[in-house]
DNA sequence: CGTGCATTTGAGAAGAATCAATGCCCGTGG
DNA sequence: CCACGGGCATTGATTCTTCTCAAATGCACG
């Protein structure tokens, strides 16, 4: 295995001990790389693993029958790919390399034998789902309750943040490399009105774009567009592990 | 403890031996009734417990800043209500009781003991979490990118499946103890345009509406304008217990 | 038999989609 | 070195779905 994996995301609820963070370490295969617009897996499939991402940029995404695409998450370096599909006969989501990517891959069997075996391991994982959730339902409020530039807004600081968390951003903004047509997939808006969205953005000096780079010009103000919560998580979540006032 | 708890969402995806389902009676306190537009938990409050809904709808919302509301979860009798803030300092969503409802309140550090000492009880809340991630995923793509008429089609034939699956729906339709307004806050529409498209679900006699009372007449037609998928659940979730091919 | 919530209907406005061109960047091959 | 082509981005003109505002109706409940 490779060093220096994007480990953060296992521990973000539970510090884990060395014995976890070593099983942890075991439980992928060796990296693979894909290409920009490689599939890593489609829909439909019998889902048999999932996913970590060590870098490069994810779009998780379900096709509806009438060939519309809705883009239900955008994993950036260290997430865990794939999981919502392990309840799932077939996978519901296909996941789309966005840019050039490096993930391995780790076999259900393996991330369930850890599981069984670490009720430390498995309240970790159980209340990083349940963060994905909130994030799904937040989003779902966007697109379902508020207009195209506050959805494009919340994107924009919610991956500003995310990045942020893994390392990844500087002071002076950071790369963005999802086509117009991406991010309308992922808010539930055309990609000609992504466009118009970002010049009101930039028109109105909320942020600044060159190519793909995006910087957050006004950071208060994309806020307060944005109608975005800020969701502090639980800061002892002992209870899970049978330590709580049961 | 009340008998004839409606636990039939706790062994959804693994069945549970005696001593397990014993532990899940424990669980819960006494049941508790609130009336129709009780508050069973406002958003921001510190999450202490989660509830059991043993009979009568709940709505999960989502406030914005402006004043919108998105219920991101219609909940039903069975259903495990106010997980998702778990792993959260501050609930995100208030528990809305939709029509007089009974709850049996589950303080977290008796889910957390259970969940600490019975590997299968927490493989089972795992995927059941994922599960409901599947369903957002599905309402968000719904939201995003089909028609006010194809969501509406979506929740009647969701609602009809999940009632059937709890055995509370009968072949002559069911009720829907929602206002359209509610729906709309549902689907990110208003109340009005909810109103127009269930004229129009009547007028093509895919529906029959007679007060609350929802009769759908047409299924299949319904399905092919609700762009819905269906999703087979995993029938051997036994790796996550250990024993899968690992 | 009011009173209050919910539904229904109409008219007009608005936000976003659609359709259609054009332009730009960049890699490729002659 | 430059012409060519493909994928995106950009912009304009127009259409359409859905929202907003407003008013009337209907139903349940005290």
């Amino acid at each position: 295995m490779v060093d220096r994996l994007p480990l953060h995301r296992f521990a973000e609820f539970l510090p884990l001990g060395d014995a976890d963070m070593r099983a942890i370490r075991a439980l992928g295969e060796p990296p693979v790389d894909y290409p920009r617009h490689g599939v890593l897996r489609r829909e439909g499939e019998a889902p048999r693993h999932i996913y970590l991402l060590l870098s490069g940029w994810v779009g998780a995404s379900v096709l509806l029958p009438g060939g519309e695409r809705q883009i239900v998450k955008i994993h950036l370096p260290g997430d865990l790919l794939g999981t919502s599909s392990m309840c799932l006969a077939r996978a519901a989501d296909t996941l789309n390399a966005l840019t050039p990517v490096s993930v391995s891959r780790i076999p259900l069997g393996a991330f369930g034998a850890l599981f069984a075996s670490s009720p430390r391991f498995a309240a970790s994982m159980f209340l990083s789902v349940q963060r994905e959730r909130v994030a799904l339902m937040d989003r779902l409020a966007a697109v379902g309750r508020t207009s195209a530039i506050a959805r494009v807004a919340a994107l924009l600081l919610d991956l500003d943040e995310r990045l942020r968390a893994a390392g990844l951003a500087g002071d002076d903004g950071f790369e963005m490399p999802v086509t117009q047509e991406q991010i309308g997939d992922h808010l539930g808006l055309t990609a000609v009105h992504v466009n118009r969205v970002f010049r009101q953005l930039v028109d109105g000096a909320l942020i600044a774009r060159n190519r793909q780079r995006i910087e957050l010009l006004d950071l208060a103000r994309l806020r307060s567009v944005s109608a975005r919560q800020v969701r502090a998580t639980t800061q002892d979540p002992g209870w899970l592990l049978g330590n709580g006032a049961a």
